[in-house]
DNA sequence: ATAATGACTGAAT
DNA sequence: AATTCAGCCATTA
């Protein structure tokens, strides 16, 4: 577990459930704005325990980003919904409604 | 130490 | 509004 990863995991576990946060969103709360890759390939390589809400961290434009053969993809639609964060026609999530600002 | 790889983003088209 | 591009960054080989 490198330090960085610990930093990431310290913002994700703090996203309230039914709420969203970009990778961009959690570097910034980091204290790293640019970091938003970085948070990505964390969480890619992080092990997952049960205290990490992984799937509330998407993309900039309000969309999953994992890659499409991946089998958690759909998994991260599913959690998100059954905690009441909806999706539009297109699929993306509303930052006004769903968005997490750190507070 | 180096290079390749994406769960990224903002600006430009 | 949708796509393209060029930086950015931690991981991994």
């Amino acid at each position: 577990m490198t330090e960085f990863q610990a930093r990431v995991l310290q913002v994700v576990r703090r996203v309230p459930p039914g709420r969203v946060v970009s990778y961009g969103g959690v570097a910034a709360l980091m204290g790293q704005p640019r970091a938003a890759r970085g948070v990505g390939a964390a969480l890619r390589a992080v092990e997952v325990d049960d205290d990490l809400p992984w799937w509330r961290v998407i993309n900039r434009n309000g969309e999953i980003s994992i890659s499409h053969h991946s089998i958690s993809r759909r998994l991260q639609r599913e959690l998100l919904e059954r905690e009441g964060v909806e999706f539009g026609p297109t699929g993306r999530v509303d930052w006004d409604r769903f968005g997490w600002d750190g507070r």
